[in-house]
DNA sequence: TCCAAACGAAGCGAATTTATCCGTTTGGAG
DNA sequence: CTCCAAACGGATAAATTCGCTTCGTTTGGA
């Protein structure tokens, strides 16, 4: 392209310092977080946030998208995998790392746009077949369904130590609190295996899931490239 | 008591609505939690709030000590128990349960007084005692330590689908949802028994807890009597 | 050398937040 | 029944914070 891109490179590379940023700012600060917190983690002017999304909310629902790649990514990789069971527990610990709770916040506060949900229900199945891989090798107690563990995902994905941690930069700390949590994980994992008694009570129904994203489902299908 | 009291029934009740009213909204809003949100939940005008408290710190202060008085007590119902495991375990449940969550957030935010570090070291007491017995009988997994239960229960403490849940106001699915956690809980205490692989990493160190607390150390040790 | 594309940050109006002030209500003593 | 201090609630002051726009400056390839 001829006269098209004097700092091409630039843009690109706060485009992605953005969406970084946005995630961490996200985990730590909650669903209030401001555009200025986000801009000034990446490094970059708040004009430049607005000159890739038109809005803050099309920043945030970009950003879940992305999110939801990693997941459908990680299923798939958890697929791969020849033992069910390996192939679970690292699609969840996976999970909760990488998402660091930053999309729960999120829930309820904007409109899912068809891509998210499309992408929503792929990662639906994919993690449904995983589950019943585990199920059917025995190795995933019986009594665990495919909601429990994605409640499970969601609520040590979000840990409170870590995200004060990270608030008061505590950068000393940071390393033991993950040290931990990994624990916490590796907790979690094996109560999960067969072998225990019955858990109590019936299992959570996926409409506990799906309605909590439930909005004011406007268009907004827009692709965040340049203007 | 002569002409001292006319209204001071009323007065009472309402002390008691708003601090309910501030745990929940404190676990529900998080530490940003505006005053006046506070005052509306419990019914009452915001004078009556600054009546009892000089400021917003005060009140979460004095929360903050009613919900150590909480963990005290259930920390000693836990040691009353005559089996070990069900003690730990019921004590787990009930932090995990009736705090909800609230305090996580305040953490950094407000000075410590000095009835809180009392209780705080005291609770802290009971429940190595509590983990200490469940050691002993064999009943917990002998790689697990109190500082990694403290983490469990703060982790699970503070859920994210109830609290959006809440502020959505789907009075329908919260019971769904406390169903759910019952049973997240539940897995996590089969992961805690016996009989389990080695914890990856090392024990998390009582640092971690202890250190996040910290903040400008004022005086205040008002008890919050009426003016 | 030139200039469009991309930049950072000051600034704007609207919306919140903490805390105070003040007119009104209330319930028991006399 | 009368009275009045204690307690009430909500309007409001003052300061902060928010999302977003506007604008003058920098930059790098043709």
């Amino acid at each position: 392209m001829a006269r098209r891109a004097p700092r091409h490179a630039e843009a690109e590379r706060n485009d992605q310092a953005l969406l970084e940023a946005a995630k961490k700012v996200l985990a730590v600060d909650g669903a209030h977080a401001s555009v200025a917190t986000i801009a000034a983690r990446a490094g970059v002017g708040i004009a430049s946030l607005y000159r890739r999304y038109r809005s803050k909310d099309e920043l945030f629902q970009h950003l879940c998208a992305l999110s939801l790649d990693q997941w459908i990514q990680a299923a798939e990789r958890g697929l791969r995998h020849d033992d069910p069971w390996e192939g679970l527990a690292h699609y969840i610990s996976a999970c909760i790392e990488f998402s660091g709770g930053s999309l729960g916040p999120l829930a309820g506060t904007i409109a899912v746009t068809d891509e998210m949900a499309a992408k929503f229900t792929r990662s639906d199945e994919l993690m449904h077949d995983l589950v019943a891989r585990a199920h059917a090798a025995g190795a995933l107690r019986s009594d665990a369904t495919a909601m429990d563990i994605s409640l499970l995902i969601e609520q040590v994905g979000k840990s409170p130590l870590i995200e004060q941690l990270d608030r008061q930069g505590r950068t000393d700390l940071i390393d033991a609190a993950h040290n931990a949590r990994k624990r916490t994980i590796a907790i979690a994992l094996d109560g999960l295996r067969s072998g225990h008694p019955r858990l109590p009570g019936t299992a959570p129904t996926p409409a506990l899931l799906a309605e909590r994203w439930e909005h004011s489902p406007t268009d907004s299908t827009r692709s965040p490239g340049r203007s």
